[in-house]
DNA sequence: AAACTGCCAACTGTCGACAGTTGACACGTT
DNA sequence: AACGTGTCAACTGTCGACAGTTGGCAGTTT
């Protein structure tokens, strides 16, 4: 059936859409023409622009006028300021979920950190999925939907300048310790401490991606 | 002539539609009908439903699907949620300012000080117009796109709470003491001082806006 | 050869019309 | 009278087509 089974196909073209630019089917710096994609996903132009529209709201995509829309590329100052907001957004986070964890939220914080510590030793590399949980984990304890709304956000732009999945161990297992570092803060109630750890592991992820942009 | 002069037809109907939400012209809990709307500015459904899923985004319209457009209204709970997510940007935002901030950054935030003042001494009570300017040179002077650009949006959002404009004078004057003393601190690049003297003020100001909602 | 001019194809911006869904009202039932 | 059911108008979701703009290419000039 056309009609909407159960997202509306603009809402669907949003999922697939947003999926193909942050895994990199649609690669950055490429333009997304409206027919073509229009076709592929079976759909007319009416609720694709919707979609395009949408992720550009997200800055998972660029309006051009009259030009279309793009995938934007990474850009060194472009990772810092971001990482600037996203510091902001999270170190709050931190502190919040200092103030306010409970029993429950402590954990799903320890449960995400040993399984990250299990797939470490078994010679896995941390996954990037691990450290979504971590951090998501973190702003379930913080109980501030708009901040969290706010962080997906930046998360998903972030993902989208990780241009090549990192796996330098000792960032990796710095960005454990940091995170083990981060729930004892929380489970101490030390908001002033989860913030100043939140800041330091940031600080540490963006340094790493810059060097990371720079081959 | 019919085609973008100088902004597409839905980038115009952005900024009236946005203005019209704002001023409460489109009163909050109303809908938004696309065929009357569309009649009233003289446009197709096409453009507007690209202005109302943009301002949608922006969270000054809520998308509910097959039903359309409504102008969300305030909660106490919403409101307390936003202030969270404004004092985490606003306080970065400050910290940021008080290690960056130049000479000509410090004239301009004087000079909103001064012409409030002034304003204030006059009998005049104290203009949203010029809150608005303190909180831009602030960002001004903290130099991070990203940071002002959310706090741009959550401030337009906090407008949109704004039943009736407060002109309370005991808390106007505390905010514009709340204002000299953050740029003194982000005179002497007191960056810590001038966070916690954010997050005293904008508590002060949710506190103000939670009361004048109760009324 | 370099630069300028005029044309052209491709694409976006916009429109009007059709199809499907929703909430409400009227009617009938218990 | 309260409740459940069927119908209907209003509105949103979607589509295909037209109009206007953009960047590039060919041809011409200096």
């Amino acid at each position: 059936m056309t009609p909407p089974l159960h997202l509306s196909l603009a809402g669907q073209a949003v999922d697939v859409l947003r999926e193909q630019v942050l895994t990199g089917v649609i690669p950055p710096g490429s333009r997304v023409n409206e027919v073509e994609v229009a076709q592929q996903l079976g759909i007319s132009r009416g609720p694709l622009r919707e979609a395009i529209r949408h992720l550009a709201s997200e800055r998972l995509l660029t309006l051009v006028p009259h030009r279309g829309a793009f995938v934007p590329d990474a850009d060194a100052s472009d990772v810092r300021a971001l990482f600037e907001l996203r510091t902001a957004l999270e170190c709050a986070a931190a502190e919040l979920a200092a103030s306010r964890r409970t029993d429950v939220d402590l954990v799903r914080l320890h449960e995400v950190c040993a399984e990250s510590r299990r797939n470490y030793k078994a010679g896995q590399p941390f996954p990037y999925r691990l450290d979504l949980a971590f951090h998501q984990a973190l702003l379930d304890a913080a109980r501030s939907p708009h901040i969290a709304e706010q962080v997906r956000l930046v998360q998903q732009r972030v993902v989208l300048l990780r241009s090549a999945l990192e796996d330098d161990p000792p960032h990796q297992h710095a960005s454990m310790d940091d995170h083990d570092e981060l729930v004892k803060a929380v489970e101490d109630g030390d908001a002033a401490r989860a913030s100043t750890v939140m800041r330091r592991h940031l600080s540490r992820v963006c340094a790493q991606m810059l060097t990371s942009l720079n081959r």
